[in-house]
RNA sequence: GGAGAGGUUCCCGAGCUGGCCAAAGGGGGCAGACUGUAAAUCUGCUGGCGACGCCUUCGGUGGUUCAAAUCCACCCCUCUCCA
């Protein structure tokens, strides 16, 4: 492969690299020595759910594995406890070692699904992080002052609003850059939000007698709200386990504007064809629904398969452009003790029994709304009784149903 | 250590001359209409309870009072200025 070609695999997708030229030059001599270039991607399993965002980076980890790099994936499982205050605009709160373990261990289990295991190296930050002396930590926080830090956007925000910065948040970034010293990182991963974090690993590096890595930024993913980074706690994201029917309906329901970015960054699809769906969504010429359904379509590929894929688009056709029913409704049965004499149930238990409803007011709220039917009827009525029988359905909404064996 | 400002329901943020406060307004969320389960728009709901009543909630603990988010005491936390 030659320079150029490896240098545009690199490049392709990203948001700025610091610096093109460095990377080039660093590529060079790489090739030359004969070695693959170091590439770490830290992650802070805060979450032990990976989902679409994630997958970002990590896609951009395999297309580097596939051209003979060496991927090396770090578990930022001491740095997590912390919290990334990256683009926060609060502190966060700190895990503790068992659920950064637990956390860990099904992260990593999710990330071979897109990264090749016998290819990568798994590394843990506690390892050397947390076998640093009070006294190197303090030798470390002599290596940037905090005018430095207070730089950061993050930081700078907080300060400014009087709002409270824990000196912890302050040695995040060190503790992060220190790992690309400990690694000895050619390059480092991330999103945007993470350029300080990325630019203090160079900085320490250099102060270690290293070479300075190389800065690669991925545009970050918004998620289904189209507004705010993908993320679990948001409860705006796709995760990657997720069953395909889920997965489908998710994508689809991401603003029209996003879709393209999506294309982009979450799926295969080469960058010629997102090209013309992108001007025959200008020209009209493509309806955005069949855009975002082909969508959906590669996104539940990747995970599940073609054939699921497919099935899981029949399904929605079926559900949402036609009123069916989905095939897979959860089935519950009623616990005796919930029924009258007479065999009844009080249509809010049955709600908040199906586990439709969070409490019987939220049960009483929807029923006013119109938003409940059971076995297809409009139930209005919040004290209505139900007769139960097997097979009823019961729906809220558009998207919750149940139904009774 | 001293002086001052604050801590309110998912979030932001009113209320704080005591009852009319489950607590304005906005955001978010949910639901309905319209659609392409999108966006935009309009409307409604948004602590819990078999409910026109009751229970728990306004940093924590006690107290005053017939009655406290609102007054008092102590404590905890955040911010600002001074040292």
């Amino acid at each position: 492969m030659t320079l150029d070609e490896q240098m545009e695999v690199f490049l392709r997708g990203t948001a700025e690299v610091i610096s093109p030229e460095e990377l080039r030059e660093k590529l060079r001599r790489a090739d030359q020595e004969g070695r693959p270039l170091r590439i770490k991607l830290g992650v802070d399993p805060s979450a032990p759910e990976i989902h679409l965002g994630h997958t970002v980076p990590l896609r951009k980890l395999r297309q580097l594995q596939q051209i003979g790099h060496q991927i090396i994936f770090l578990v930022g499982d001491f740095t997590g406890r912390i919290g990334d205050p990256s683009g926060r605009s609060e502190t966060r709160k700190q895990l503790t070692e068992e659920q950064m373990a637990i956390n860990a261990k099904t992260y990593t289990d999710q990330v071979f699904k897109i990264l090749d295991r016998e290819k990568t190296i798994v590394e843990y930050n506690s390892h050397w992080l947390g076998a640093l002396t009070f006294s190197e930590v303090i030798q470390l926080a002599a290596k940037t002052t905090v005018a430095r830090i207070l730089e950061r956007d993050d930081f700078a925000t907080r300060f400014a609003e009087n709002r409270p910065i824990g000196l912890h948040e302050f040695l995040y970034p060190l503790m992060q850059g220190y790992d690309s010293v400990a690694l000895k990182a050619d390059v480092e991963l991330g999103g945007t939000d993470q350029k300080f974090n990325l630019l203090m690993g160079r900085q320490l590096q250099r102060d270690f007698g290293l070479e300075p890595q190389i800065c690669l930024m991925l545009p970050i993913l918004e998620g289904l709200d189209g507004n705010q980074k993908m993320s679990k706690s948001l409860g705006n994201y796709i995760g990657i386990d997720e069953p395909p029917a889920e997965m489908y309906g998710k994508t689809m329901a991401i603003p029209d504007d996003l879709m393209l970015k999506y294309y982009e960054l979450v799926t295969d699809v080469p960058m010629a064809e997102i090209r013309s769906i992108k001007s025959g969504l200008e020209k009209g010429t493509i309806h955005p629904r069949d855009a975002k359904m082909r969508l959906a379509r590669e996104i539940v590929t990747l995970y599940h398969g073609q054939e699921a894929a497919l099935e899981a688009e029949e399904a929605f056709k079926a559900v949402f452009q036609q009123g069916d029913i989905p095939d897979d409704v959860p089935e519950f049965s009623l616990a005796p003790e919930l029924l009258d004499e007479n065999g009844h149930i009080w249509i809010v238990r049955l709600l908040t029994s199906l586990e439709l409803c969070a409490s019987s007011s939220e049960a009483r709220r929807l029923i006013r709304q119109g938003a409940v039917s059971i076995d297809n009827v409009k139930q209005k009525d919040p004290e209505a009784l139900v007769k139960p029988h097997a097979g009823l359905l019961v729906r809220v909404g558009k998207r919750r149903f149940a139904r009774l064996i």
